[in-house]
DNA sequence: CATGAATGAGCGTTCATTCAT
DNA sequence: GATGAATGAACGCTCATTCAT
């Protein structure tokens, strides 16, 4: 009746109904039926293109992650040492500011949602710590900073990152500019890293 | 079956039978069935006792709040500036790592369901947001410490607390001491503060 | 804490207050609870007067069904003929007009409750559409009308009058004059009997 | 396990059982799965063509309200003065004479079921009433009978009616024919009305 | 590929009734 | 006689999932 000629395919439709009234509602207050309105298909379409709501509600989580860790491997590819954890942090941050609906679902939706999920929390969660963490670990080895318990730093620094977002996601504030100027410094010198004033 | 002696009331059989699977499975995969089996009552005592299954949920993550504002109150009672705020945060942490089950509670399972209860966590974050940023302030003010976003840094302290406690809560590490040790030096560093090696 | 020197007894406090919640609410809508609260007494008291829920409101039932056969014995003690029909159906009308509550559990509360309660509502039906048929009856018997179907006659009259009360039950209109001026004409004519214009 | 080829719409079922099962046991004694298995279907298709217990009630209420008044409306159509009105009472006798479940949900099953319904069962009554009450106005404007309150003789009526189907509709008696026999030649004396012998 | 009526296991909640004090 | 915390069977309703068309 409408949506005739809607050119996104009824895939990509669905995933951008779901996110939509996944990052508003929530898994659990997120029935099928909503989905299927917004995305103006059936219900049929939707399960002929992902097995459950589970399933459909991880591939949006794995989507973005997959997007926030390609931006960050990008960011981070001519660089090396606090230069290139400065450039993932600040990657991450500018990724979140940009995409507020994925990040919600990310940091907020695909929590509390009972053991199902937690195991898929755990790997995304783990996933960018990891890579901080080795960052770190490289700094550390090249003298940029003096030794700490990177795995602790990173878990710290995602945590950080994460609250200061979600903080914004539901608020509006502090406005993203607002949050790089002063969360990145904050973290760096929490490791004792004082980048260069003029940079 | 058993539990005919338990000296303790009704009501509390019923919080802490409500702590233990709610912290174990999260709240939708929570059946009141299994709170009533494991608090040794039936349904009609819950409900006698308590509205409805979120008000019960609401009720632990209050009480939980409460215990943590209350023990910070008193660990910072006869301090101030930097050693207050480290007293502080030390608090926090030292009373997650106590209360493995609440701290799951308020820190992963009241996360993500759905905008009922997202004032609650909202409400909460705040509560100890605001605490640590008002010492903070206190800290600038005395010129402990250079002036900061202090919003932000309590966001993003909060948020680092609470994801390495998360880690820990699942995985069982990194354990307490280890946290203690890197975390309280990592947060006070960040803001430019270096306790003293003798401390 | 209030109604301590409530001179009623519990007894009479209870019927007292389930006459005002069953007329108020139909049975259904009842709940003990209520009829505890507005008799200011406990839930082992009304069980200990009465042995359960459907036997309270039949003991409202009974209580008003007996009143008015009373009231309609005592008012045709000395009458016969078409007099006596008159002074029944008069008595059983200015009944009704006196007593709303009571009137609105027999006439509408009392109705559509299941099987359970069909029983009495068929007993009390009869119990007075019999005493109006034997009346009638008499009157045949006595030349002063011709010859009806006495039975369906009496139901017939039973309906007009409880349909006439409930209307002014709920609605406040006709008034109980205007209902005694038009259907005791009404019914009389419709045996064919005419009071003479002096009465 | 039968009824796979039943040629009636699910939809059409739904009413057909809940008819069945709501006139025999009442509103509140019928289970919504006694309705399943009359229906031969399945709780969700129930609900998913009417949203809960009580629209479905108030569906059938509505569907033998609109199907008397259509028959009334058919048999005045080319009639007036008092062989309108008396059309119009056979008509109504003779409907609830030809359905007898559906009369007992509305003139049984309607009633009493607290405030939820009451509003429709007024609405329903008034509906007739008011039909009545114009036919006779006409009457009386026509000089074919005496003024009378055409409001109360209208809802006395109707109450005489139901309550003399309503005790056919429990007891069998008395039979159709005979309430026809003996209610008509009643109502219209009772507004000084005598049809001709010979009619 | 798409549709949407149908399915049915499952759950939160209610509330009349009981009984130890 | 009175109390009210406790009981638990029962019920309406939800909603992810299926499948004939």
């Amino acid at each position: 009746m409408s949506a005739e000629h809607d050119p996104r395919s009824t895939r990509e439709r669905i995933m951008d109904a779901a996110l939509n009234v996944f990052s508003r509602k929530g898994y659990y207050d997120t029935r099928m039926d909503e989905i299927v309105e917004e995305a103006a298909t059936s219900k049929g379409a939707i399960y002929f293109h992902f097995p459950n709501k589970e399933k459909l509600f991880l591939a949006l989580v794995d989507q973005f992650a997959d997007l926030l860790e390609r931006r960050v491997k990008e960011a981070i590819a001519d660089k090396a040492g606090m230069v290139r954890v400065r450039a993932a942090v600040i990657t991450v941050l500018e990724t979140f500011g940009k995409y507020r609906r994925p990040a919600k679902i990310l940091l907020v939706q695909a929590v509390g949602l009972g053991n199902v999920f937690e195991k898929k929390r755990q790997e995304v969660g783990e996933r960018f710590a990891r890579l901080i963490q080795s960052y770190l670990d490289e700094a550390i080895a090249a003298g940029e900073i003096a030794p700490v318990d990177s795995e602790v730093v990173a878990h710290a620094w995602m945590g950080a990152i994460e609250n200061v977002v979600i903080q914004w996601v539901y608020t509006g504030e502090p406005q993203p500019e607002r949050i790089l100027g002063a969360l990145v410094p904050l973290l760096l010198h929490s490791v004792g890293y004082h980048e260069k004033e003029g940079a």
